[in-house]
DNA sequence: TGCGTCTATGTAAGCGCTTACACGGTTCGC
DNA sequence: GCGAACCGTGTAAGCGCTTACATAGACGCA
């Protein structure tokens, strides 16, 4: 801002005058062009910080049609949102993805049907230069409607259907398969905890498990299959189900961290040793992985690269490369910790 | 967006060309100036339809020099950021608050010393007409840096020092001498679990807990004081400080709803019942107060009215009104609940 | 009928920046 | 010594919108 005293800010043409050359080669300098003296550069430059010029973003962007800064749009039904624990993970690995860019990161959260509606706006007119979407449930209304006007954008996580979208997601298929056989290197009887199988990144999961079971020569038994909502209470009920089983199983799968804390808790409450009597595999390596008792020891979903993608998928597709339709799949590695 | 053929959106000429009209009149209905006839306000909204017209938000804001948008700058020194239960609060209370508005609410995360130098340029550009800003630490160069620069700003929470901004918060003084009083009706020796003390915000609700022991002509008792950081995990170990001092207090207001919640852990691992051994009140009443066990009594910030607060502030301020300054101090209310 | 008012609309001048194009001055090859 | 090639710079035309000002009718009143 740096208001001068009538309460408007200097322009470009005011760091002209003071520099004794033309706009166009303030504008120059301001976009690094190298066409550009030495003796220029430094005039501007020096007028620049005599008066506190900061170029105006609305006027730049009208001039070069775009805006250099992209959304994380953030799509809950109601207040969970907070709760999720790859919100963090992701923000601060898209933080330094585009660190050493231009580009400017905002947070756009779509709760419920208004806000939608506003956000839906808010991106249409143009605000951004295309969009990264979190949405964890299965609606889709939004990411449809970028998709169809046009904007660019990138999903993170698998959408139910098709490629009609270009996404980052872990390979939840082979990382839950992985997850089992190792279970299975030990253990004889080994259940799982789904989450909502409607959504992809659950049947997913529960694919891999059965992959490895079929793999290893095993029947898949039904009545070692309980499902959870991904959430931590739900993931304590399915293993109050499991542990009904006679006999009860020696190895649990669990769809997600948070589940697998909850079983955790519940298997202590029951008075069932972790690793002895039971071994647990998550899945996300979120933060509680490394705190629950005892350690769990789970899939690391690579938060890191796959936030490099993201951020590297949307830029190509701003930039207009069409043959950037590919969704990016990246493998999800085991963590030894102490549950398994 | 809602592209045409050639990659370049329609523009208020389109529309005007299409309706019959001039762009002056297109604006003015756009704008819902009274001064349109009703034919051509239906003129023009059908060619708008017809066209999926889209004002660019760019052109917009060049020429209105506003952006109808603030942002909520979340500034924390690290990730913690996600484990701010106020944070959810917050942003949905400022939703509804602007809901009928034009404004549209975006969050700007500056988490650490490159995201703040990010979000510090954004907003001295002017993507955004003002700021709601979030620092729950101490850390006040970026609100003072906006200050410096005239950027409309309103505070959640108290600053360290003075009135060199306005802000809206709770009474935290005279929330934390009620609760105090609540445990005082009933119980003889009543501790404290502190914040920061370096916050204001910890500071008064200490003070508070002073000032109610003082009215009740009881000494204090620096013994019965212990410091936490408002985690849950610091308000366990606060608790076991406590328990160790001869005789055991009977009653502890703890200054926020996690050191509660943490404390109550503590003193189930202890055996002591709550309420009858010990009463615990919190304060703010955050999502996980009534789901502790027992569920806690606590004082509950007016988040509700606090957004609505906020949000009116900042409109003044950003409509010029210089007599904006006064912050806004609202009251916090007893929820009884099972903990004392 | 003539004049002043009022209302709906159009004209055009910006808002602050980028950039295609033009232009004068060097430098270089021959 | 001359033209080509190149380089740094300026001129000016937008980018898509808002809005002050001008204007043309419609209306009321004497």
């Amino acid at each position: 801002m740096t208001l001068r005293a009538d309460g408007t800010r200097p322009t470009v043409e005011a760091v002209a005058a003071l520099a004794g050359v033309s706009t166009a080669t303030v504008s120059r300098v301001l976009n690094h062009s190298p066409r550009v003296s030495a003796a220029a550069r430094a005039a501007v430059e020096n007028a620049v910080a005599e008066l506190g010029y900061v170029p105006n973003p609305a006027a730049r962007s009208l001039a070069r049609r775009r805006t250099d800064t992209i959304a994380l749009v953030v799509s809950e039904p109601d207040e969970r949102m907070f709760a999720d624990p790859f919100l963090p993970a992701i923000v601060h690995g898209l933080g330094e993805a585009i660190a050493e860019t231009q580009l400017q990161l905002i947070l756009l959260l779509a709760q419920g049907e208004r806000e939608q509606r506003k956000v839906e706006r808010y991106v249409l007119q143009g605000h951004v230069d295309g969009v990264i979407m979190l949405c964890q449930h299965g609606d889709e209304a939004l990411p449809r409607a970028f998709v169809a006007a046009g904007v660019p954008i990138v999903l993170t996580g698998r959408p139910q259907d098709a490629d009609w979208i270009p996404y980052v997601d872990a390979d939840n298929r082979a990382g839950a398969r992985t997850a089992t056989e190792h279970l299975l290197a030990t253990r004889r009887r080994v259940a799982t905890i789904t989450g909502p199988l409607d959504l992809a990144v659950a049947a997913d999961r529960f694919d891999g498990y059965r992959d490895a079971l079929a793999a290893a020569g095993i029947a898949f038994d039904p009545s070692l299959v309980a499902h959870g909502d991904f959430t931590a209470e739900s993931g304590g009920r399915a293993m109050e189900r499991l542990l009904a089983c006679e006999p009860c199983p020696d190895g649990v799968f669990a769809a997600s961290d948070l589940m697998a804390a909850g079983a955790l808790r519940r298997l202590e409450a029951a008075g069932r040793r972790v690793p002895a009597d039971v071994a647990v595999v998550g899945f996300d390596d979120v933060a509680v992985a490394a705190s629950t008792k005892p350690p769990l020891t789970t899939m690391r979903q690579p938060f890191a690269d796959m936030t490099r993608a993201l951020a590297a998928l949307l830029q190509r597709r701003i930039a207009g490369d069409a043959g950037a339709g590919e969704s990016v799949i990246l493998a999800a590695t085991l963590v030894r910790r102490a549950s398994a």
